[in-house]
DNA sequence: TCAGTTCGCGCG
DNA sequence: AAAGCGCGCGAACTGA
């Protein structure tokens, strides 16, 4: 393997040509460090078969090389690179982009527990396919001084080893069915790259606000536990007075102690076992200063602690292929569990002059269902544009469509979304009350199970083939595979390919987006069937139609059957529906 | 003292 | 034993 060190444009010239005219090129950086926003680029490895492996020192080689770059990233042989996203927010931060990509370690994700690597790193990898050791000398290595010898050659080495992985990568992508969703994942990767980029706007006063006055409601709470838990004892510092309790109400041991001092006893702390008691003066209070101590400690602080002190944004990191379905999951913070109360999500606006664009998939897992399982009265009605929830509320209660109530419709939507995941009858009644505060007795939890089944037999069906012959493995509409353990319980092995599959989809569409938005339009989030951009004034409701006509047609690459519906609109703040 | 686990709860 | 599934995170708890 040759290396070239690169620090000017005359250097980088004679391989311009045959870079542009290779059919794929292996891409990996070294940076200072892990944030784009904060630290710099310091080299660019390029790597095609029959080349020397470029290796740009950017400090010295850009901006003389930044349009040859430019042309090199953006032609159309693939670029190779080992988690994409992080090579891409530092590229961009460069002025550069690089376009197509493909992820080898989406592809390691990919092929886990189909004979690829438990690990992903590229030193895993390395080793797994290539029984090639990594360098460890040089592993966790200092990019910021002076650049030697040996680490121009450690950078050269990580991206020869791409094109090398890659002819092992590739076969078993093929093999295993999975170079569709693989192409999916790819394209994917590029769009959250921006959207890490990019951020999320958080009216911070707002959210402080919101604090001030969730404290004081912890604090209306824990007084109002005093006549069960005591008086705190106050005690004067350098700092003003303290107090000091000497109740930890954080605690499931006290908590269950106290409980029982009051006659409750409960098998857990957790609300759903003390759901029964939720008339009790103690288990109001409780549930007031858990519910207050949660949004402090999940969401209110840590959220302000997260605002970037360079963009003043929020950047949360998308972990891509995460949940074994292949949804995706998210930290720093997470912006998939911001709790659904309009004060909280008030919080999340644009800056002025620009509008949030909100979209989201009516129903996706219902449709993924109807398609998966084949169910035609299902497929019937969503042809139809018909309302599922309803359509199963009037076939439970037995009355026409027009005459259904709201109740009825409510516990119809915890019926579809329970059943259809071989929820059983006690478990439906409990999920009914506490998630749609509809009541439902145990004889009507069984009759609206057997009812459901004998008016959706193509879920019957799924559900008995399922049952009668656990898979061992099962795969996404887009083919993504999963292997189960032996003996998969009927909850898992619906919900897998359902969920995964509309993780599929969403992802389909935010791949194909990256091209197609107005300029100046953000990504700014996505919450599994919920996609978030942020638009100039003037292209807002151009954005939503792109966005919209996007997510659908995504869909509609995936169910053949069964048409999807995405809403999208313009908005102030994520509280808008 | 500290890493790893469990509980409880926010979201889809 | 019984159970719809998937996550991340804070605080408490556990064990060496």
């Amino acid at each position: 393997m040759k290396t070239l060190r690169i620090t000017a444009r005359d250097q980088l010239a004679p391989y311009i040509a045959p870079i542009q005219g290779a059919n794929l090129l292996a891409i990996d950086t070294e940076t200072t460090g892990l944030d784009p926003h904060q630290d710099r680029l310091r080299l660019i490895q390029i790597a095609a078969r029959g080349l020397p492996v470029l290796v740009i020192d950017c400090e010295l080689a850009l901006p003389s090389c930044r349009d040859a770059l430019r042309a090199m990233l953006c032609g159309k042989a693939p670029k190779l690179m080992h988690n994409a996203k992080f090579d891409l927010a530092f590229l961009r931060a460069a002025g550069l982009s690089a376009w197509p990509v493909l992820d080898t370690m989406l592809a390691a994700l990919l092929l886990k527990g189909s004979g690829g690597p438990d690990r992903t790193s590229l030193a895993a990898l390395s080793q797994h396919y290539l029984g090639q050791e990594m360098d460890k000398r040089l592993q966790v290595s200092d990019w910021t001084g002076a650049l030697t010898d040996d680490q121009i050659e450690y950078a050269a080495k990580d991206a020869s080893a791409l094109l090398r992985l890659w002819d092992q990568l590739k076969p078993e992508l093929d093999r295993t069915g999975q170079s569709a969703i693989f192409e999916i994942e790819s394209a994917c990767a590029q769009a959250l790259a921006r959207m890490e980029w990019d951020g999320i706007h958080l009216d911070t006063a707002r959210w402080s606000a919101l604090t001030r006055q969730v404290e004081r409601e912890r604090e209306s709470a824990i007084e109002s536990l005093y006549p069960y838990i005591g008086e705190p004892v106050r005690q004067t510092t350098l700092w003003g007075e303290d107090r000091i309790y000497t109740q930890n109400l954080d605690s499931n041991p006290f908590v269950m102690s106290l409980l029982k001092r009051h006659g409750i006893v409960v098998k857990s702390t957790a609300r759903y076992d003390l759901f029964p008691f939720r008339n009790e003066p103690l288990v109001r209070c409780l549930t007031a200063y858990r519910r207050a101590q949660k949004a402090l400690s999940s969401f209110l602080y840590p959220f302000t602690a997260a605002v970037h002190p360079r963009t003043g944004r929020l950047h949360p990191r998308y972990y891509q292929i995460a949940a074994a379905s292949g949804r995706m999951s998210c930290d720093s913070p997470n912006i998939q569990q911001v709790p659904r109360d309009a004060a909280y999500r008030a919080c999340f606006t644009a800056p002025a002059g620009r509008k949030l664009v909100l979209a989201d998939y009516s129903q996706i897992e219902l449709r993924v269902a109807a398609q998966i399982a084949g169910d035609s009265r299902m497929i019937q009605a969503y042809r139809e544009g018909r309302d599922l929830h309803l359509l199963t509320a009037s076939l439970l209660a037995g009355k026409a469509m027009d005459q259904v109530t709201k109740a009825e419709r409510q516990s119809a939507k915890a019926v579809n979304f329970g059943l259809v995941f071989g929820m059983g009858p006690a478990g439906l009644q409990a999920y009914a009350e506490q998630t749609y505060g509809a009541q439902m007795s145990l004889p009507d939890a069984e009759r609206f199970h057997r009812r459901y089944f004998e008016a959706y037999t193509g879920i019957a069906h799924w559900h008995r083939a399922l049952k009668h012959d656990p898979p061992k493995e099962d795969r996404t509409l887009a083919g993504r595979l999963f292997r189960y353990p032996a003996g998969v319980s009927l909850p898992i092995a619906t919900n897998f390919p359902v969920q995964g599959t509309a993780a599929d989809i969403t992802k389909r569409a935010l791949g194909l987006l990256s091209g197609r938005l107005p300029k100046d339009t953000k990504m700014v989030g996505v919450v599994h069937d919920e996609i978030l951009l942020e638009a100039d004034e003037g292209a807002a409701e151009l954005a939503a139609e792109v966005l919209r006509q996007t997510m659908e047609e995504a869909g509609n690459a995936i169910l053949p059957d069964v048409p999807v519906v995405a809403e999208a609109r313009v908005a102030e703040s994520w509280a808008e529906k």
